[in-house]
DNA sequence: GTGGTCTAGACCACG
DNA sequence: GTGGTCTAGACCACA
């Protein structure tokens, strides 16, 4: 159940960040649970061809966040759930806020905006959720 | 009317790349229309406080993109209209993109969704509409 | 017989010399002979559109290179003949240089380079002869 | 093969963008291929006395028009193939429109123009092909 | 007045 | 190691 990630190496977004805000959004939104193991940073480097330490990093990050746990010798383990991590909304927040103010700034009607959204939330393949 | 603009220096985003995003949503919403000149590099570095070389390289961006014209010697203007530069949802596109995507792997509703993006939209100051 | 000059303010080559080759060519070939009168500054500005100063530069570069001769209170004149000015392959030698040299870059065969070269010339539409 | 570049100073075309035509050639000719790693920004520096930046803008310029691309971290390479990038009479063809128009303008016959051409690229050394 | 180029040097992010 | 960004300041070309 680690899944496959997606990583877009062009993206403006560096790796590391795209990796660690797709585990915490599996996380948020239950697919991942407390305790539950992630593939070894060896593993996901090889499956995605991308460099260990990217993924190391990634790892760190979440770590620092206290949304992971080191386990010496054993896998990483997502840590006992805090308020911040556990809420969805909370995640996509900053996204939203980017989104209205360029929305704003286009001199955009609540109404275009909420229209523009709801196409494209019908449009996206609801296949598997195509990571960032 | 040469506008004011924001800029925020801890941004990811380079200071270069957040002026031509907002000049260019300047045009998208018809608050600035073909043949207009923009305001100098030197002026905009003054009332900012930022380096001439960066407004210069956000002007070159622009230049290369085609919005904007080149005039030797004198103010650079806004170019003719192209297709693409002239539709407002076209350059907020990529946001809406990214945030669905999110929303998806959060495993949030359509609505879950509109409603976060209407609260947001209404909390927004509409003092200004406030640049990045 | 002045003719009708054409300008490209978006080329790197900067009006005022756009202006100058252009006299030279029609010296050179003929079209201009010694003793000729110049259109005055204020009338190729005003047919063109261009700032006077600009056509004022191009006449200023041509008298210090003997070309032209300036007559107090009245208008500029072709200037007997040199040898440079008067031969045309030493005007258009620039060109060649960096033609040759581009192609070689390219790797392009003597073949290859003249075909182009012949073909352009074919197509070129003969009416008017447009200037650079 | 990082290859010698050779820049002229005095020449009106800036450093970076007759870096950017080099560049430009050396994949057109197909001296350079898809995937090849450019020499570092900071290797052409120095081996050519130059400043980093002016390099780093060459480069920016090639990753816009989509002939370099970009890899986090790592030697940029170049890009996939377009159709333009690709094609050495296309890079070579603006030269040969602006010969051709001066030739015209000079009232050259074809033939003295093919015969200027030809004898010119006898004489070029054919030591290394000197780029400009 | 306008924008463009280049330098020297510092600092950062990424892998 | 890679490229990117920004600064401060000088100098130039064009109109």
């Amino acid at each position: 159940m680690p899944g496959r990630f997606h990583f877009n190496p062009q993206a403006p977004e560096p790796i590391y960040r795209q990796l660690a805000a797709q585990i915490r959004r599996l996380i948020a939104s239950g697919q991942l649970i407390e305790g539950n193991e992630l593939p070894s940073v060896r593993a996901i480097a090889a499956t995605h061809g991308i460099n260990p330490m990217t993924v190391s990093k990634a790892y760190a990050l979440l770590e620092a966040e206290g949304v992971l746990q080191r386990n010496r010798g054993a896998a990483m383990t997502v840590a006992p759930a805090t308020q911040k991590s556990s809420e969805p909304l909370a995640l996509i927040e900053p996204t939203i806020v980017q989104l209205v103010e360029q929305a704003h700034q286009l001199r955009l009607s609540r109404e275009q905006l909420l229209d523009a959204v709801s196409q494209h939330f019908t449009n996206h393949s609801p296949s598997e959720g195509k990571p960032q």
